[in-house]
DNA sequence: TTAGATGCAAAAGATTTGCATTATG
DNA sequence: CATAATGCAAATCTTTTGCATCTAA
């Protein structure tokens, strides 16, 4: 990634060793700021939870990382360069899986449903994966 | 509403002063723990949050209230006797509006997709309600 | 050089828990 | 009367913020 293309330069803002950590360990799988932390505790990269709320907030807002909200009150991040998708979580391991629909239909009929303007929606399927089904 | 078809008794439970409180502050919109304490404050209710929150998971544990989520890390509580359905969140002022929305398509299409068992799913939308389009 | 970024500590907000006390059935 | 439920305080967990210090450009 050469400094032309890089987005975070692009943008203004500085390429610096956290911030770079803290977008290299995002995955396509959403990851909470504090396994994140751990993810860099394990590389022995030193780092501070503060910093890595702050540089995902940042990384959001350069749309680089999505937000991604499930049951629990915690939220997670993961690369935003897939586009919008849905998951699939299982209640008693947390595997997560993304999950390809054509929702076409749904927010065509939500539209019509309703006077809001809808700017986003989100739908996140829950129940048991394969192996934890018995 | 008598003894023999009180769910919350016929479960086994007590009928208190405080359980009876926080079951009549649901409603059929989601309102957060927080949100329910300033409305037992506002009726001169005295109570406690961790009390609510206690009566709040039993009533969900009896099916009678739901709990939903929206974008923020708050849990929202609603009734449960609505069955399932969707909101609709605006993102200024945060009125919120039920959705109706026909999704066995949907539905079939996401069981098609997946191995895994799907117990539930959970789909809000996020806009501007009408006042609040500029 | 200098404004943006970081680290650390403290604060804030939501939720949970321990425990002595109260009150329902 | 027995124990479920409450009230209060303290603890936990996630996320945010203030501020002095550091560093990328």
């Amino acid at each position: 990634m050469n400094e032309s293309t890089n987005p975070i330069r692009n943008a203004g803002f500085r390429m610096t060793g956290p911030r770079k950590a803290v977008f290299a360990a995002i995955t396509n799988s959403p990851l909470s700021a504090s396994e994140i932390s751990q993810h860099l505790k394990q590389n022995d990269i030193p780092h501070d939870l503060a910093t890595i709320y702050r540089n995902l907030e940042l990384l959001v807002r350069l749309l680089l990382v999505s937000k991604v909200k499930f049951d629990d009150n915690v939220t997670r991040y993961e690369r935003a360069d897939m586009g919008h998708h849905h998951h699939i979580i299982c209640d008693i391991c947390g595997k997560v899986e993304d999950i390809p629909l054509n929702e076409d239909t749904l927010l065509a009929s939500a539209i019509s449903q309703t006077t809001f303007q809808i700017k986003r929606h989100s739908l996140e399927f829950f129940g048991l994966c394969k192996k934890c089904q018995l």
